[in-house]
DNA sequence: AGGTAATTTAGAATTATTCTAAATAAATTA
DNA sequence: TAATTTATTTAGAATAATTCTAAATTACCT
C-alpha cells in the first residue's frame, strides 16, 4: 500500500495511534483513520465515513465502518455526538467543547470550551459522578 | 368512557389542551394525555407509554402511540430529549430546564434553569437564531 | 341522522445499527 | 519462513425504533 495522497510519516503515526489503542494495523482501519484524522476535526456518521472511504477507492464493508467508529470510540479517539433521533455522529475533536447544531442541515459546529460557561453547576445525585457534559444549542435559520 | 381513577374536572381540561393544539379528542388521546400529563412530570419513551396504556386497559396501537407522541411534540406539549442513540424521550416539563442522564439506568433528571448557568454563550453563526439549548450532564455510578 | 374529514389501526416498509459465521489477514511461534 | 493462533473483515441476516400505507372507524359539523 503506498497511496501517493498519503504521507508514509502521516501513516506511521496513524499506525501507532491503532496501536497505542490495542487495535492492529490493518488497511481498513488506516485508510479509515487517515479518512477521519488527517485533516482538520471532523464530525462525521457511519454513511458519510463509508461514502468517503468508497469515493477514495476502499473496499469497506458498512460493518467495519461501524466496527471501527465503535472501536475508536471506546479507544478514546472519537467522541460520540448524539444530536439527533436515530443517527450517530462522531466527532474528532477530543478537546472540551461544546455543539451548535442546524437541524435543517444535519450540521453541527464546534464550541470552544472557553466561548462558553457553565457554572454554578447542579449538585450530583448522590452516588454518581459527572461522566461529560453535552451543551447543544439548536439552530434555525433567521 | 368512565373511569373511576380519572375525575371529570382533568378529563375536560385535558380535552381542552388538545382541542387548544387543533387535535380531535379520542378516547386514545386523551387516555394518553391522562397518562402524560395528570401526574407529575415524566419522561417517557414511546414504548413505556405503550406499555402503561395496555397496563390501564387502553386498546391502542404503536402507530397511535408514535402519531401522538410526535402531534404533542409538535404542537408544544411535550419536549422532545434526545440523550440516547435510537430512542426519543418525551418530557412533560416545558419549563426551561436541563437534564442528568444516567445512562446505565436509562433514566433522566430534571435540572431546574435555576440550578445552572450558561453565561457567556458564544456568538450565534451569522444567519442563524438558537432554538434551544440542550444541556446533558451524563452521570456514572460512583 | 348524514356527510366529511380526521383518526386509528394492522401490517408492511424503512433506517440505522448489530449480529453471525465463514473467509481472510495479522501476529506469534516454531 | 511455515505453521498456528488470534483478530479482523465481510456479506447477508437479524434487530430495534420508527414511519408509512391504505382501509376501517370515529369525531365533528350541519
Amino acid at each position: 500500500m503506498h497511496e501517493t495522497n498519503i504521507s508514509e510519516a502521516t501513516l506511521s503515526e496513524l499506525s501507532g495511534k491503532l496501536r497505542a489503542a490495542g487495535l492492529r494495523t490493518t488497511k481498513q482501519r488506516l485508510a479509515l483513520a487517515d479518512l477521519l484524522f488527517s485533516g482538520g476535526n471532523r464530525h462525521i456518521t457511519a454513511e458519510i465515513l463509508h461514502a468517503e472511504a468508497r469515493a477514495n477507492g476502499l473496499a469497506v464493508s458498512q460493518a467495519t465502518i461501524y466496527n471501527t467508529l465503535n472501536q475508536f470510540h471506546e479507544a478514546g479517539l472519537l467522541r460520540e455526538v448524539i444530536v439527533e433521533q436515530g443517527r450517530s455522529y462522531f466527532d474528532t475533536n477530543l478537546s472540551d467543547h461544546h455543539h451548535f447544531y442546524i437541524e435543517s442541515e444535519s450540521r453541527l459546529i464546534d464550541i470552544d470550551n472557553q466561548d462558553i460557561a457553565i457554572s454554578d453547576l447542579p449538585q450530583t445525585p448522590a452516588g454518581f459522578e459527572p461522566a461529560g457534559v453535552d451543551v447543544i444549542i439548536r439552530l434555525r435559520h433567521k
